[in-house]
RNA sequence: GCGGGAGUAGCUCAGUUGGUAGAGCACAACCUUGCCAAGGUUGGGGUCGCGGGUUCGAGUCCCGUCUCCCGCUCCA
């Protein structure tokens, strides 16, 4: 049973040190949150196993890590310089606020038309129209008062603002001298990264289709209202795959990819039940997409929300990043491109042709992915003497800590050292990260380690040591270890404590 | 950005008609404790979101500002 709201996730992230407000000293930087001690080492397995599921176990895929400063030309013509600048209108009755383009396609028969008869374009479509009134903002917020253009809100005629462009890419200035050319941003997808490095990948690797190029790392958008904890920030990271494919076969792949996804996803606690796939709306697909599959997860408070979006991106990209674009072939309606130098396209085996490989890519919220994965582990349980226990039951291999090393009584320094020992033996194996833990007494400690979802307790007492209470050294070099989920524990001997807790931490 | 709500200790909150800040839990040290949020003693921690104003005096009244939460635009 899931986290109910988001604000039991949040306070439980902040008490126990997943996750705080970037900031937090200054007030905050909204839209930005930092990682804290178990919060990193969660997020550092969720991408671990992505990697070893994407990269390791398969045999056509290849990683690379680009850089996050990106070339203006790169995202000229990568189509983020025309379409992640939303021109946003207000209301100044009602108060609303809307894209540009959405609110005009929303009106009545007519009413776009009036607006561009208003400013002499009568016949222009939609995104010729706003290109226009976004170069005469003042004069288009009249016209569109004149067309009478509606509010959907209460379906009145509106006082609108006029227009202003909200640029969602972040942009930075490199060079000694900030003059108008000497600007880079900083990257808004990882995709890019991988487009424009597909030939050097290729001839490096000597690799052929179908095969894929993996990247994780951080992206920036200026989002208007980054919102809801982690799930909408200004900058995150993502888990993207660009695959390539021949053309004809890239339907097949982009079935194949969503399976493999689910299977991940469920494999890192989430069950199939609790994400819908979403087959998006034409109407709503993003600028390089054919055809694109949104994974929605059920997150506590927000309710179904992308959490991954798997898009076949045709051959969009690599044919807007190459040169030579006539002589291609290619499908998608791409800008003409004079800068670019190389040739990003592959030759068929019998035709001896040159075309444009197709691209599956399936990309994944890290940060969307840290909180589903502790939305879905987060369980509150009622115990026999009534007290409710909150337990994290995250898959072992997410676990912050795999496993806490504890003294039954943390002043008998027979007992703490034999501990302490046991620590560095664990620690040794590499699994992850082993705490020794002596604050508080042993029910604290189990409880602690119940919440942030340490799997396994080891517990160091006078039986280890050879002073049980019946004189006895039967149980002498043995420990318990208690299991998180059941509560349950086992003693086991010292000696194969190490493959004991291996087993059941994969 | 606009509309609505909220900011007092790490957390949950109290604080009277303005009189100079408290509780529980948590945290630290020591003692005690033979396994599921135990007990004792001691201790640390707040310029009451921030800045200004009114006042002899502001957590409390006024203005501004920041941040967070809910709605609109944003989708990894």
């Amino acid at each position: 049973m899931p986290a109910e709201t988001m604000d039991e996730l949040v306070s439980l992230a902040k008490r126990r040190g997943f996750i705080f407000p970037s900031s937090d000293i200054y007030g905050g930087l909204q839209g930005a949150y930092d990682y804290g001690p178990l919060g990193v080492e969660l997020k550092n397995n969720l991408k671990a196993a992505w990697w070893r599921a994407n990269v390791y176990e398969r045999d056509d895929m290849e990683g690379l890590d680009s850089a996050l400063l990106t070339h203006r030309l790169v995202l000229r013509y990568s189509g983020h310089e025309a379409t992640f600048a939303d021109p946003l209108v207000d209301n100044r009755i009602s108060k609303k606020r809307y894209r540009l383009d959405h609110l005009l396609k929303d009106q009545k028969p007519g009413v776009a038309d009036a607006v561009a008869r208003e400013l002499g374009l009568e016949g222009a479509d939609l995104s010729v129209l706003v290109a226009a009134i976004m170069r005469e903002p003042e004069r288009a917020a009249k016209a569109m008062k004149a067309a009478k253009v509606i509010d959907p809100a209460d379906g009145a005629p509106g006082d609108w603002t006029p227009p202003r462009p909200f640029n969602m890419m972040f942009k930075t200035t490199v060079g000694p001298i900030a003059d108008e050319d000497s600007y880079a941003y900083l990257r808004p997808e990882t995709a890019q990264g991988i487009f424009v490095n597909f030939k050097n990948v290729l001839d490096s690797t000597s690799r052929r289709l179908p095969f894929g190029i993996a990247q994780i790392g951080k992206s920036f958008r200026n989002e208007i209202t980054p919102r809801n904890f982690i799930f909408r920030v200004r900058e995150f990271e993502q888990m993207e795959i660009e695959f390539f494919v021949k053309p004809g076969t890239d339907e097949e792949w982009h079935e194949r990819w969503l399976q493999a996804r689910l299977q991940w996803w469920e494999a890192q606690g989430i069950p199939r039940a609790q994400i819908e796939v979403l087959d998006v709306p034409k109407a709503d697909l993003a600028h390089y997409s054919k055809r694109t599959y949104d994974l929605m997860y059920n997150y506590p408070t927000l309710g179904f929300e992308e959490i991954e979006g798997i898009a076949n991106r045709s051959d969009y990209d690599l044919g807007s990043h190459t040169k030579g674009q006539s002589e291609l072939g290619i499908s998608a309606k791409v800008m003409a491109n004079p800068d670019s130098t190389s040739r990003l396209a592959v030759q068929d085996d019998e035709t001896k042709k040159w075309f444009v490989p197709y691209v599956i890519e399936p990309s994944a919220g890290v940060d969307r992915g840290v909180l589903a994965v502790l939305s879905e582990a987060y369980t509150k349980e009622k115990l026999e003497s009534g007290e409710e226990r909150v337990v994290l039951k995250l898959k072992p291999h997410l676990a912050p800590i795999k496993v806490a090393v504890i003294p039954l009584a943390k002043n008998k320094e027979e007992i703490t050292a034999y501990a302490r020992r046991v620590k560095r033996g664990l620690q040794a194996l590499g699994f992850g990260r082993v705490l020794y833990e002596d604050t508080g007494n042993i029910g604290k400690a189990y409880r602690r380690h119940d919440e942030v979802g340490t799997p396994f307790c080891v517990t160091v007492d006078y039986d280890t040591i050879g002073k049980s209470q019946d004189g006895s050294t039967a149980l002498q070099d043995t420990v318990t270890v208690r299991d998180r989920d059941t509560m349950k524990q086992e003693r086991i001997a010292v000696g194969e404590l190490a493959q004991y807790l291996q087993e059941r931490l994969k």
